[in-house]
DNA sequence: GGACGAAGTGGAACGTGTTCCTATTATGTC
DNA sequence: GACATAATAGGAACACGTTCCACTTCGTCC
């Protein structure tokens, strides 16, 4: 688990390592914001991020590693920028649509950076499970907030229903940007998953 | 679409290009087999299948396709399996819940190869849509016989229910195959989710 | 300020998916 | 049987993720 992880903000020392990094991460938004996930080459993120490419390899392990971090910092910025409201709505499924919405209309306003974070998170193996796994917490927080709005206890239920929507989200986000559906067809089959799920 | 296309066995007109496509298929089975998607290296299912690097890509435009092609030919197989017995369970939980777990243990007895398929099926794009279309409605077909055996007629809300479960099932295997989570969570998550959509 | 180890640079090199080219072999037509 | 066309063999070449190495720079301790 030591030997191949990302670099966090925490691990580095100085200054200048951590402008590094923010270099290197925003380098990658860029190439994956305007070519996908085959547009995020190594070699160009280094020469973009004005690093080695050896650098590179010491702060992110793999590609994998990189895009999913990258993602990381996206969810973060998305969930910081949704806790600044209440979230609208009378019910709990009402609420979550919302944030499913809210969420995936940012994604789908940025195709190309959402196939390449997603094709890197459903790639990732048991080596970026550190990333992977804070930000699928991220994700099942963000819904059940919005399920259970400044509740301080979770049932087991309430955080398996996030998470079994957390997946149908995924499913749909796949199949969205692999282009095995359409925008309107992915929004569609959330709701109706979310309106499965909690009757209320 | 149509400038990227497997062929099919209907394309191949001489009895030697089916035995080709044949020995291809078995090839790339053996080796997903044995040692999962990166065993299954162009130059070796050439090699093993006797065919040269040019005819494979001839037969199966990328890597991709090779493997979703031998995918659907494995679920095939197991879904014809399935459909001799009637699915044993009271109600439809029990059955899906039967029918999730009869799957997903076969899929677990050979890791390997469902890390192949489940990686290649995750990284498909829009070329790929038929063969993986029609994978698809084979699960949410086989899941709906499970929640109502037998039945013509089906509610929009049984579909939904069962395209729901395959998408819960897809993300659970996903986690597996990367090593994001072990068996039994992936059977413990699956039946929960069953069980909160399916309340009977 | 000098020494030393860690971090970074620059780039060569390797593996594997993919493409491409030429020579050879099948297949079908007259 | 001779020929035209397509299919296949064999393999070189290219792209990109990844590894590695020799060298330089940076930070820290004396």
């Amino acid at each position: 688990m030591s030997s191949a992880n990302s670099l966090t903000v925490d691990d580095l020392g100085s200054a200048a390592q951590r402008d590094r990094r923010k270099r290197i991460l925003d380098a990658t938004y860029e190439l994956a914001k305007e070519g996908g996930f085959d547009a995020v080459q190594m070699r160009a993120v280094a020469d973009k991020a004005d690093v080695a490419l050896g650098t590179l390899y010491r702060y992110f392990p793999s590609k994998i590693h990189l895009l999913v971090s990258a993602l990381g910092r996206e969810f973060e910025h998305a969930e910081s920028v949704l806790r600044e409201k209440p979230i609208p709505g009378e019910t709990p499924s009402e609420r979550v649509i919302y944030v499913l919405k809210k969420t995936t209309r940012g994604l789908q306003g940025d195709p190309h950076l959402t196939e390449a974070l997603t094709r890197a998170f459903m790639f990732a193996d048991g080596s970026v499970a550190n990333e992977i796994h804070s930000v699928g917490m991220l994700l099942t927080s963000m819904l059940t907030q919005a399920m259970h709005p400044g509740a301080t206890e979770l049932t087991n239920d309430d955080i398996a229903t996030a998470r079994v929507i957390g997946d149908v989200w995924l499913s749909a986000l796949v199949a969205w940007v692999t282009g095995r559906s359409t925008a309107v067809e992915t929004s569609a089959h959330m709701e109706n998953a979310v309106r499965l799920l909690l009757r209320d």
